[in-house]
DNA sequence: TATTTATATAGTAATCATTCCTATTACTAT
DNA sequence: ATAGTAATAGGAATGATTACTATATAAATA
């Protein structure tokens, strides 16, 4: 794979946040430093930094968001203001109650918790 | 809510079977009992029975299917067929480990565990 | 350093799931 | 049966993502 300032400009924007951002918002941001971008090329180099490691996919209900943290962890994601935060809650149970249970191997468990944040309290 | 033969076929194509189907493949179905039935609708009234309680949503990856399945469960996705199975591991200890650790009110969680069902068994 | 070669890019068109819009249809209460 | 209203069919619009292609550029070579 050949260096590009494009793919380096979208590694360095979404380890920049842990805001957990959308394609779009990436867009805008690689925007700043190299005006004439395209979509296309986010796109392209988001997958091309999940296949070699850098960083990984995660859904929220329909569309695509990018995390950079590749340990095992799961997302708390609020109800009010959707924010998503990180959480280490893994369960090391479950991998095996699963393949004894369900003959099933596991690869990796994706874990969303919805509710409300501490934000949100009511007085 | 007024009754209509189209939310009544919906409904019961998605009670009918256990694939967790998609929009389409139920627009599909119904159309072999309503033949000029609109996707829209299939969408609208799933909405509608979502909101009744009927069945739930749930996405795979970044597309919806349908669950008519309402008890607290999650599901394993087969990376190799992409079949999804209903499991139940429901813990109780994860949603009052996330209030207090995170000041979080949990609704619900949202698992999937990724990975080789018991189908494709290497020799 | 200049030349070559191949890969990455910008820009745009295409796709796919989903939602929106509107004239028409059809339940249901009177 | 009729009026009133909610639901429908069909198609257009949207939004995220992917595909296409001529051009630009990294990097290997002379």
């Amino acid at each position: 794979m050949r260096y590009s300032q494009q793919r380096e400009t979208i590694r360095e924007i979404v380890y920049s946040t842990n805001t957990h951002p959308t394609a779009d918002w990436i867009f805008g941001r690689a925007k700043r430093t190299i005006p004439n971008i395209s979509l296309g090329t986010v796109y392209r180099n988001l997958k091309c930094l999940e296949e070699m490691g850098e960083l990984r996919t995660i859904f929220d209900g329909s569309i695509a968001r990018y995390d950079w943290n590749m340990d095992p962890h799961d997302h708390l994601k609020c109800k009010v203001c959707g924010d998503l935060f990180d959480v280490q809650l893994m369960d090391e149970g479950i991998q095996s109650t699963v393949r004894k249970k369900y003959k099933f191997e596991v690869d990796n468990v994706e874990m969303t918790i919805v509710g409300t944040c501490n934000k949100h309290k009511e007085k």
